[in-house]
DNA sequence: CACCTCGATTGGATCGATCTAGGGCGATCG
DNA sequence: CGATCGCCCTAGATCGATCCAATCGAGGTG
């Protein structure tokens, strides 16, 4: 609303006004103006009436960079942001980061990106953190065993991560993550609800967790259900055609009715397979991927795909960290939120 | 290089070391070491040697806070960050914003990311710019018919836009853009040269500026090459079913034996027609879109697309960025880059 | 009535960098 | 040999906010 007020000034003066404007104008103090904007309960409410009024006239904003040096602040959130790897349906990180500015603005922050280097993966964390740029980090890539987590743990830097410390088991930082096992065991649930039993997986090698975890969300449900998972299970890298010759392998090999995949790219393969052999997704085979990519929206025959709650764990992210900066206790180590299922056509 | 340097100290002290404190210990004044660092040219060479010395060992980095308010500048750079739409291919914006962070990086800026809504757009703007959190702005939704160029120059806020001002020739801003015509002019010329005489258009409705100049890239290749565009054309909204459904009518009615269209979400639709009609792309029709959005690369057969060249784009854009703000003459008002044609096997 | 409390307000110091003006000193020149 | 010039460097002021300690006046207490 403060906000609104200040359009109202429609020009911005050569150099804006400051806080002693104000407090000259309305007949105060400067600290008094301070405190009108910052502890407004300190003011009689007269007094805080005419101070916002002149506010609103001037048009004044405080100044950013004196606020951040006086408060050792910034109220910026550091995120590295790599794009999605190209070839791969992995758009997650779009929405995610929309999740991530909303639910900042709430709270006062804004966010700020930095270019990854893969070679120096704490290069750009050490420079925003020393020259005190950003009040906190992001760390949206601790799966693939890089430092960042361990480092900014060392540097006693205020950071949540997306994603569990899968390894290490000794990391003591917060972190929000999305329980796949969860998602894959809605997916499988769904297809045996629709009557499916030879329902297979096709995954990730053995060497990633997250994939190892969803792959259990499969074992999980299939055994609870009575039904076995023997021959029907695939791990391949994560590219579309790797996923379709899983599915001609498996086809002919197992003849699965159903296809729960780790990735929307993975299903692709499947869909491909599936297009090759005049099968049609959804009533011959149905397919089911993860992360509902805009692949999985947009491809002609809607693939059904577990959907990860990322506007929800933004605002748990944020949530937490602004218990971590305002010294807070954080009563939970980690926050495990459950996916959806985003049921179309090929199911 | 000083980068590398300043990762020496490992652990950050509860207060970082400030200018004064290199300054002491390197026995020198403080504005010395601070020419040290912004501009090593006036000091003597073993006095800068020693000082460099001096802000290795302690780990030194500038306080950004300090460095703004002195300077009045902040080295960020606004993006209004909204997320593609739902439903549609368009994941350009993620790799454009990737580009832009890559490219400010190279010259010591930074990206801030705001959130955008859409019934006050310029409102984020105008916090932005009046407590000086930002130098600059990025504008990337001009075409929108958006106000937020008129208002920045009003407010003679320093921005670059991606998208030429369509409606507004009185707009004196400067902007970067691809030329979009260009784009289809490749890709019809490309289909021609593959033996297409029959090519068929599915673009946008009329009242969208960039759609139009997409068309008029293919209507003038196929005038240059003496064929006929008649009965070829089809203007529908950007969703998948509305490709599907121009492309069955234009089949019946003209059989083409290629498309191209305005977006990948259109040529999703018409891969899906092709699909009922038991049609292979790329073998008995072609079908070329726009955009080279991950569903283009990941769909099984690969989707031949027009790629933005959003790197040189967010290069560009940079550049005139440093000029407006270092006050150099910018040379000209508006760049026009030109696309590359994707090619995979649906042409 | 002197003393104390308490809410509202104030002026000066401060955050850490850069800007400005000027000082020291050796080399050059009349 | 003293004046002048340039180079290298220094000390104090400054950017615009917030922190801190202190002040002022009104009201309550013994």
């Amino acid at each position: 609303m403060a906000r609104n007020e200040h359009r109202t000034a429609s020009t911005l003066p050569v150099t804006p006004p400051t806080l002693a404007d104000v407090a000259e104008r309305a007949g105060v103090s400067r600290q008094t103006v301070s405190n009108a904007v910052n502890n407004p309960d300190l003011l009689r409410p007269d007094t805080l009436e005419r101070v916002r009024q002149t506010i609103a006239e001037l048009g004044y904003s405080p100044n950013r960079a004196a606020r951040n040096l006086r408060t050792r602040t910034s109220s910026l959130i550091g995120l590295r942001f790599a794009p999605a790897q190209e070839g791969t349906a992995n758009a997650a990180m779009d929405r995610f980061v929309h999740s991530l500015v909303e639910a900042s603005e709430g709270v006062g922050y804004h966010v700020l990106l930095f270019p990854g280097d893969d070679e120096d993966p704490i290069g750009g964390y050490d420079n925003l953190l020393r020259s005190t740029a950003v009040d906190a980090f992001v760390v949206t890539d601790t799966y693939l065993g890089n430092p960042q987590a361990a480092w900014l743990s060392q540097q006693r830097a205020p950071f949540v991560a997306f994603g569990r410390p899968w390894h290490d088991d000794e990391a003591r930082h917060v972190w929000v993550d999305v329980d796949g096992a969860a998602g894959i065991a809605l997916a499988t649930q769904h297809l045996i609800d629709r009557g499916h039993t030879r329902i297979a997986w096709i995954g990730w090698r053995k060497d990633s967790p997250i994939g190892e975890d969803r792959r259990s969300g499969w074992v999980r449900t299939m055994h609870q259900n009575g039904l076995s998972t023997t021959g029907l299970a695939s791990r391949v890298e994560d590219v579309v055609h790797s996923g379709a010759e899983a599915a001609a392998v498996l086809l002919d090999e197992s003849a699965p009715t159903a296809f729960v995949c780790a990735s929307d790219t993975l299903a692709m393969g499947v869909l491909h397979t599936l297009w090759i052999r005049q099968l049609a997704p959804g009533r011959d085979i149905a397919v089911v991927g993860f992360d509902d990519s805009q692949v999985a929206q947009v491809y002609p025959v809607g693939l059904t795909s577990v959907r990860q709650p990322l506007e929800d764990v933004a605002v748990e992210i944020i949530r937490t960290l602004r218990a971590l900066l305002t010294h807070q206790p954080v009563e939970t180590r980690g926050i495990l939120l459950e996916p959806t299922l985003a049921i179309r056509e090929s199911s």
